[in-house]
DNA sequence: TATTTTTTTAACCAAATGGTTAAAAAAATA
DNA sequence: TATTTTTTTAACCATTTGGTTAAAAAAATA
């Protein structure tokens, strides 16, 4: 007995990821994930003490597995172009996987910023940022790539990558009309990298 | 008796919309909005029937400003580069006046979609975006810019025009740190311009 | 089969919140 | 000043919702 208990526990994670997601926490309702993991309330609540928490732990997760390997490809000692072509390969698998995270840290960040930051400090993002944006500058300086703020051209990756799956809902019927938005997205990684890159490159 | 009336009106407006972009339709108290507007919640309600009500006209009313001028742009006989140029800076002007433009829209988007795309075909946005994709084909073609499909060139502007304002109160900190990132973004305009079109231009 | 764990049922509570109301007070207008 | 409109006060209601509880039932395990 404990084989049941734990797939009711991921059902039920699995269900509150979407509803926070689409609701955010204060629109999401307890008895809504309830439904959706096919249990009831008095149990939602055995496994889990209350919304926050429950909330908290379905945040936490899916940020880390956006965060964790960030850190790591901003840290490493790639060539600038190949670090910008893992990054933009980082977000878009990890959003395929997680479409809810960017949901998530917008309706957060408005809540409590604080919180975020700290987690990305702890994990090793400040400190990659870092590394990175240094890296950028001595592009420029050798020529390398024109001349752009380092914090400007990281802020332009995120945005490229993040936004077509914040946006998606409304993208999906206002630009691509009937097609699966999905395929697009799948294969956008690489497009993406090359747009940036094609901008920067001298 | 009128002034007073409309400048109290005025006043919920204002605090709604601060309010309903931190927090959202859901999250959003009618005592905080009250509160804000410097009056009380018996008023507030004198004045809007309902909530419901009240998001609505401050959603509408802020959406309309994003999208009429957006419709005119897309729609109009420009060049393609200055085309990209005239949206760029549209983009960045209306959301440094209504920064909770972008956080309404994807709160909305995931409760009623269909709203928003009635809106855009209203104010002749989908009208206008065929007309732009027709033209970025034309470009292509004739060699002016690289082969790329007009639906992504256009969500790669948005995205780049957008986000850096959806995610502003994070980047502020995580890029910018001690930064005023308004500087930042009420220069922004050109400069995302012209990383689109030395992107694309050959 | 006996035991333990998981799940349901169902009733219940407290707090928050949207919304109402009526009367008085304050302010603007004529 | 008399009248009308705006605003406050303050009490109140209904509903939603997060959360609890206790007992029974079902399922898994040993």
């Amino acid at each position: 007995m404990e084989k049941k208990s734990v797939e009711t526990q991921e059902n039920i994670l699995i269900a509150a990821r979407t509803i926070f997601a689409q609701k955010g926490l204060a629109g999401a309702r307890m008895q809504e994930i309830a439904d959706r993991a096919g249990i009831n309330k008095a149990l939602l609540h055995y496994y889990y003490r209350n919304k926050e928490k429950l909330f908290e732990q379905v945040f936490d997760e899916a940020l880390k597995k956006m965060l964790r390997p960030l850190a790591a490809f901003l840290a490493d000692d790639s060539e600038l172009f190949q670090k910008i072509r893992n990054i933009c390969k980082h977000y878009h698998e990890v959003l395929i996987e997680y479409p809810f995270i960017p949901n998530f840290v917008i309706n957060e960040v408005n809540t409590d910023p604080a919180r975020i930051l700290k987690l990305m400090d702890i994990e090793g993002v400040l400190e990659g940022k870092k590394k990175t944006a240094f890296q950028i500058n001595e592009a420029v300086k050798s020529g390398i790539i024109r001349p752009i703020d380092p914090r400007e051209l990281i802020l332009n990756i995120i945005s490229l990558s993040v936004f077509p799956f914040v946006s998606r809902p409304l993208s999906e019927k206002f630009l691509y009309e009937n097609e699966d938005m999905g395929e697009v997205l799948k294969s956008r990684s690489d497009r993406v990298a090359d747009f940036v890159i094609q901008s920067i490159k001298i």
